[in-house]
DNA sequence: TCTATTGTTTGTAACGATTACAAACTGCAC
DNA sequence: GTGCAGTTTGTAATCGTTACAAACAATAGA
């Protein structure tokens, strides 16, 4: 159990991708950072930050999400078209997805292993592997 | 070489799916099914059907590929935000997806193998696996 | 062949998520 | 403290997609 104080691994966290830490970053990473991995939308993300009392305008919080995810600090996910996920796990990993509710689950990437691949296209290179399992209610959805 | 007639062709594909052959699903069927798999978005086949000389509205276009994809002769790929993809392959098989241009490419079923899947939470079943092979130019992007 | 019925198409307005933008604001270096 | 570059904000604009009601067309039956 490694805890470390959040608000100065958040403010570390800015500081090394070269964000200014304001209010506002300085909120949202706490609320994105503190606790376990998270799967937010930038709507989610915005009405949480009301509720823990933090004014932030639904603007900056795209602004935010994009930055971080430039960062490295975020990772987009793709599974849905209506809407756009960030992951707070940046590790190798996949997900499991939930069409009927909109639920993402972490699957592990030592939980998933891909046997064969082919080759990218010529003058390509594979940026990275995404699997998304897609779920079901037993019972048909 | 099994080269059959186009129209008939179609127009069976919408008799077994119980959709009306009108003159706009079987143009649209036509484009989408005469030659080989194809990777399409509403708007590009409307401009599509546009230049052909086909008069489609966008609606249609719309209705048409959810209904298509409903009846089983087209499925859905999610792989970018900004838009949804139509694939006119529907057998088991993955994607190559360049970011940088919207490159859409098939990756045949027996060309990735996955040698290990977590189970599917309680209550769940699988209800498909997607990989993504995400691209970028071996110059970086 | 005519007709009624039901399924389709259409144009357009509405929508929801996201981005653009210019003005106001705020870290931070000097 | 000041000034400047980086940020934030509210709002308008954009974009893909869906909703909707009216016009239309395919089909079964008379």
């Amino acid at each position: 159990m490694t805890q470390e104080r959040p608000y100065t691994q958040t403010l570390g966290r800015l500081r090394e991708a070269g964000l200014r830490p304001t209010r506002q970053r300085l909120a949202l990473g706490r609320l994105l950072f503190d606790g376990g991995d998270r799967h937010v939308t930038a709507e989610a993300l915005h009405d949480e930050a009301q509720k823990a009392g933090v004014s932030v305008s639904l603007a900056t919080v795209y602004n935010t999400l994009h930055q971080f995810t430039g960062a490295g600090l975020l990772r987009e996910v793709v599974v849905d078209s209506a809407r756009t996920y960030f992951d707070t796990n940046i590790e190798d990993h996949h997900h499991f997805f939930v069409e009927k509710d909109g639920a993402l689950m972490d699957i592990a990437g030592h939980d998933v292993t891909i046997g064969k691949l082919p080759a990218a296209p010529d003058g390509m290179d594979i940026a990275r592997v995404d699997v998304i399992v897609r779920l079901q209610d037993r019972t048909g959805k």
